[in-house]
DNA sequence: TCGAAAATAGTACGACCGTTCGTATTTTTA
DNA sequence: TAAAAATACGAACGGTCGTACTATTTTCGA
């Protein structure tokens, strides 16, 4: 790895961090520069535009979020098992990561009346993260886990909202025993959607 | 009503608006003096500086989101109906109030990781609008319409999630058919908090 | 070790930011 | 209708922003 690309992602570190807590909107490249002791134009020089600055920690981030949250979690069997996995390494990720949030989140916010390839690449990863939650239900289903009439978005829309609450009320509102209440709501979400083999 | 009372109104009514598409810090006092056809420094003058504006903005969104929500929903009886009312509000307003977000929302991640007056004003009316929800379960409780045992704020934390991924599918992925999602989620949510009356 | 290529620094630019201040204009009040 | 008060303006300030250019330094393979 030439020196180039080292200070590079070095940059990257560091503007991931500055973007979990202030946005990718409020990442500049003074702020990046001061940071790392280097001068503005030498940061610049590195992307070539903000843009390509803010699409790169969009990579990065998902790339750390696929490896924090999916990867585990496909060492596990298909089916509840590892959608259990999945949820359990989200919430932990959400909760854990603090006091930085999650990029596709505050991104959503940022993003969501405007326009541009920025927006492009983060409605991308978001839809591209729904189909790997949608194929983990749909594994459930086939494995007889889950009632067959399960409309596997429809769970993924439910389970999205858990972690869409935790988020905010973990970082919002700072409250503590979110995660118990991610917890519970997941277990009242899979029940609902399971065959009914009451006791 | 005075000129000036008159003026700070209708600049409140365009900050409001494009609070809601930018966000609360993308709000600029010369954009608002441009929609305005008025000088940066007679906007100011109405608050004395942008946070106060910001502030000001929350309150009118606050009183706006309560008026559209909250108040048709009081005319309701207590109870399951009126909490039904209430949600269907709140969707209503989420969907239909395109292409603008929720200041709510969007504020909770702008200032999650940012401290001073405007997130301490956002924190307060989060909290009193989640009150005013865990009222509304409270009456469906006592009216024996839910289990006993329902933990009220762990029902409003699921139904605010329910809302939460309304407003991030249909804002971020522009997804159609969101709403129908959500009532089908606040079906199983209620159930899943009701007596067993199982037919 | 030398020289091309890569990496970084330095400087300057135009634009926009919130804010201040003195002045002009309009509105309200007596 | 004149005086007083409220309101709006215009210019300017220091600051930060992204970006374009040109130099300088560093890196690294031949």
């Amino acid at each position: 790895m030439g020196k180039g690309e080292q200070t590079r992602a070095a940059i990257v570190d560091v503007a991931l961090q500055i973007a979990s807590q202030q946005g990718l909107e409020g990442l500049t490249i003074g702020q990046l520069a001061e940071h790392r002791q280097m001068s503005k134009s030498g940061v610049f020089a590195h992307f070539g535009s903000r843009e390509e600055l803010q699409i790169t920690v969009l990579e990065a981030h998902e790339a750390r979020f696929i490896e924090d949250v999916l990867r585990p979690a496909l060492a596990r069997p298909r089916g509840l098992e590892r959608l259990h996995a999945i949820f359990a390494a989200w919430v932990s990720r959400t909760v854990h990561t603090a006091p930085q949030g999650c990029i596709f989140i505050s991104g959503a916010a940022e993003y969501d009346d405007r326009s541009g390839p920025v927006r492009d690449v983060l409605v991308r990863m978001v839809r591209g993260w729904q189909r790997e939650l949608v194929r983990a239900v749909s594994h459930a289903i086939e494995a007889g886990q889950l009632d067959p009439a399960t409309d596997p978005e429809q769970l993924v829309f439910e389970l999205h909202g858990i972690i869409l609450t935790l988020h905010h009320d973990g970082r919002l509102l700072r409250s503590t025993g979110s995660s118990e209440r991610a917890y519970r709501a997941f277990d009242r979400l899979i029940r609902s959607f399971s065959l009914e083999t009451a006791a």
